[in-house]
RNA sequence: GCUGCAGUAGCUCAGUGGUAGAGCACUCCCUUGGUAAGGGAGAGGUCGAGAGUUCAAUCCUCUCCUGCAGCACCA
């Protein structure tokens, strides 16, 4: 251990090393104090330490001083995922321990039990979790022999863990680190003392189920999930952090906005109200209108189809269990006559662009469809209006001939661009998914298809990361992934190239050579579902839409009701001027009304007393602050015609 | 689909082996009040569905449905 060396990492990414017991000061010296003083953190041993400065210009930095240093927070995460396994297997010596990786805010731990942990089962975890950072017992690590690892976990009857060792590819080292006298096989690194962590900056939060390795044919485990800070104030911070999260549920928003609801007979489908559909529509016209200054055409296609098509297509084939059938008693037949619902549009598509002969003069044919599909999602993928089984895609297919691919593409994600710029996500990201190990088609198309993607993110001026292998079976795809006001990342904008539909369903072209030509597909969609997308929208402005996309812009609200004639009035001329506006004359006081409309996230609430009415004036307050404004009648309506209108039509 | 938890009025929730309660919302009355809840009265429930145990089930048991947290899935 004197030996150590210490590695500084800097704000910039880059390291210096030092020798063992070099002093702060010495550090200073040799590269410049405000450097020295900006190193944020540390490696000694192969263990990271955050640093926090100042320490004293002669104290060493070496393990000794690193002590008092707070270690990084991975490491105090990957240590309390050791610390809890080991609290579980005290209190309960006959659980089996799997693995425990740092993720997000803490971490997660699977356990196999034949009794589920229960909420006081994790407040005596955490209790016994706390013992034994007190205790400030050393973490040490031993490299073992393969043999004598599974040996010891087949005596000691740790069967997932055999596995684990068994996975372990040859030529790694086998380490298992002791946290004083308990074991755990681990990569680690790890703390040099199991008092290194705060005792008081984490939380058991929730157990749910995990497979084994992932898998579901394999068993299912218990998963404990935490969460770690460094100090009780970040994770009090963290904590509410989450309240506030919990508070933009676009479930909870849906029903103090009154935007939809959904019941029993109809799971995982909408019923929307009048709030909720004003904002599909409002999105869908915006999105209409976009596309055909884009240069698509709007088509639509039926709900119920018959089996047929979806065998000639594949999906049949592939996603059988995931369909709605309807089976008819059609008159004169012998058998029921067998429909699905459609799951997707696109072989639909096909046989829009099979009908009549199609020349290589009307490519890029470029059909779009607000295309409802109803899919039958697994009852645990259900989430709110986010995974539904009944949705609307913005979905369109562009026939297309091979060397017209990047053209289209990179004019696909100019559109994408500007529409999520208006939607107010201006950070996002592509990524680009390449050949997968089993595929359809040769090489070269592959290669051209890749390169013509990559090629027309360039073009667009956009980065793009590659996910090697991710790919379709037949051809690779772009995914937009937008970030949201609290920074979640959700994929909502796909492109796809399918030379294969075309294929399987027929599709052709006559060429300039005069002879037939196969066309490529691609798929497309911008926002994903309407469904889905309200929900991100809502859940990223916390239900404070912006004003075009506002289901109630104004409400017209009464102070008196002497008022009333005028508050009609007020209302009237708005929505003539295109505002959706209402009146609120109920007899409630002034400061009722604003609370349920400020509720209900109404961006205006004009109030209207006798002052207004002889004035012909309104008071505005606008959603979020308390300060008003009294503005002329004509004034505020065209004011708010303007401001009210959507990006596009500015 | 899997593991765990839950389902009581439109919403949020309390409660009990002897067929139910609150607040808000709703209706009516009083009140005409100047920017986040004025007062009073009334109406509203097969306690998710079905079966079982029991003299008796909203409560206990089982099955199913739906939802929630994850996992798996997402053409």
């Amino acid at each position: 251990m004197s030996q150590s060396e210490i590695t500084l990492t800097f704000p910039d990414g880059s390291k210096r090393e030092f020798p063992a017991g070099v002093t702060a000061g010495e550090v200073a010296a040799s590269i410049s104090k405000s450097l020295a003083k900006a190193a944020i953190s540390a490696q000694v041993n192969g263990a990271h330490y955050d640093l926090q400065w100042p320490i004293d210009a002669d104290a060493r930095i070496s393990i000794n001083t690193m002590k008092d240093q707070v270690p990084a927070l991975e490491l105090i995460r990957h240590d309390l995922a050791h610390i809890m396994a080991r609290a579980v297997q005290e209190i309960w010596p006959d659980v089996k321990v799997t693995i425990g990786p740092v993720r997000d805010y803490g971490w997660f731990y699977d356990f196999d039990r034949a009794e589920p942990f229960t909420p006081e089962d994790l407040g005596a975890i955490e209790a016994k979790m706390k013992q034994i950072i007190n205790a400030r017992e050393p973490v040490r690590t031993e490299v073992w022999s393969r043999e004598a690892a599974i040996q010891h976990y087949v005596e000691t009857g740790e069967p997932y863990k055999v596995e684990l060792v068994n996975r372990i590819p040859e030529g790694e080292n086998i380490r298992m680190y002791w946290h004083g006298d308990w074991q755990d096989l681990c990569r680690g690194p790890h703390l040099q003392s199991t008092g290194q962590v705060p005792a008081d900056a984490f939380k058991l939060t929730h157990v749910a189920g995990a497979y084994w390795l992932g898998d579901s044919t394999r068993p299912m485990l218990q998963r404990i999930y935490g969460i770690a800070f460094r100090t009780r104030d970040d994770l009090k911070a963290h904590m509410i952090m989450l309240e506030e999260a919990a508070k933009r549920d676009h479930r909870k928003l849906g029903k103090e906005m009154d935007l939809f609801h959904m019941q029993e007979e109809a799971p995982g489908q909408v019923f929307w109200h009048p709030n909720g559909w004003s904002i599909y529509t409002t999105l869908q016209d915006y999105m209409r209108r976009r596309q055909r200054k884009d240069g698509y055409v709007e088509v639509n296609t039926p709900q119920v189809v018959n089996r047929k098509l979806w065998e000639a297509s594949g999906h049949w084939a592939n996603y059988r269990e995931n369909m709605f059938i309807v089976e008819v008693d059609e008159e004169g037949a012998k058998e029921k006559v067998v429909n699905a619902l459609k799951p997707m549009n696109c072989p639909c598509h096909v046989q829009i662009f099979n009908h009549g002969i199609k020349s290589y003069r009307d490519l890029p044919l470029r059909l779009a469809e607000f295309g409802s599909c109803a899919r039958y999602e697994p009852s645990g993928a259900l989430h709110g209006i986010m995974r539904v089984r009944g949705f609307t895609q913005d979905d369109a297919h562009i026939f297309c001939m091979e060397d017209q691919i990047e053209v289209e593409t990179k004019k696909f994600i100019d559109f994408l661009a500007q529409v999520y710029a208006d939607l107010g996500f201006t950070n996002w990201r592509i990524k680009l998914s390449t050949r997968p190990e089993k595929r359809i088609g040769t090489e070269e198309s592959w290669d051209h298809a890749e390169a013509a993607l990559g090629n027309a993110c360039k073009a667009a001026g956009y980065d793009f990361e590659i996910q090697e292998g991710e790919g379709a079976f037949y051809g690779p795809k772009l995914e937009f992934v937008l970030t949201d006001a609290i920074g979640r990342d959700w994929q909502c904008g796909t492109l796809q190239v399918d030379p294969n539909l075309p294929e399987r369903l027929d599709a052709s072209y006559i060429g300039v050579d005069g002879a037939k030509h196969r066309p490529i597909m691609l798929h497309r969609a911008c926002l994903g579902s309407f469904e889905r997308f309200i929900g991100i929208l809502i859940e990223s402005h916390a239900g404070k839409l912006p004003l075009w996309l506002a289901p109630r812009q104004v409400v017209v609200a009464s102070i008196v009701s002497d008022a009333d004639d005028y508050v009609e009035e007020v209302a009237a001329k708005l929505i003539e001027a295109g505002i959706r506006a209402e009146c609120d004359t109920r007899n409630e006081k002034i400061n009722y009304k604003v609370r349920e409309h400020s509720l209900g996230k109404v961006p205006y609430i004009f109030a209207i007393g006798m002052k207004e009415v002889e004035e012909r004036t309104v008071s505005v307050r606008h959603l979020g602050e308390t300060r008003t404004e009294t503005v002329g009648l004509d004034e505020i309506v065209a004011r708010l015609t303007a401001e009210a209108l959507p990006p596009d039509l500015r």
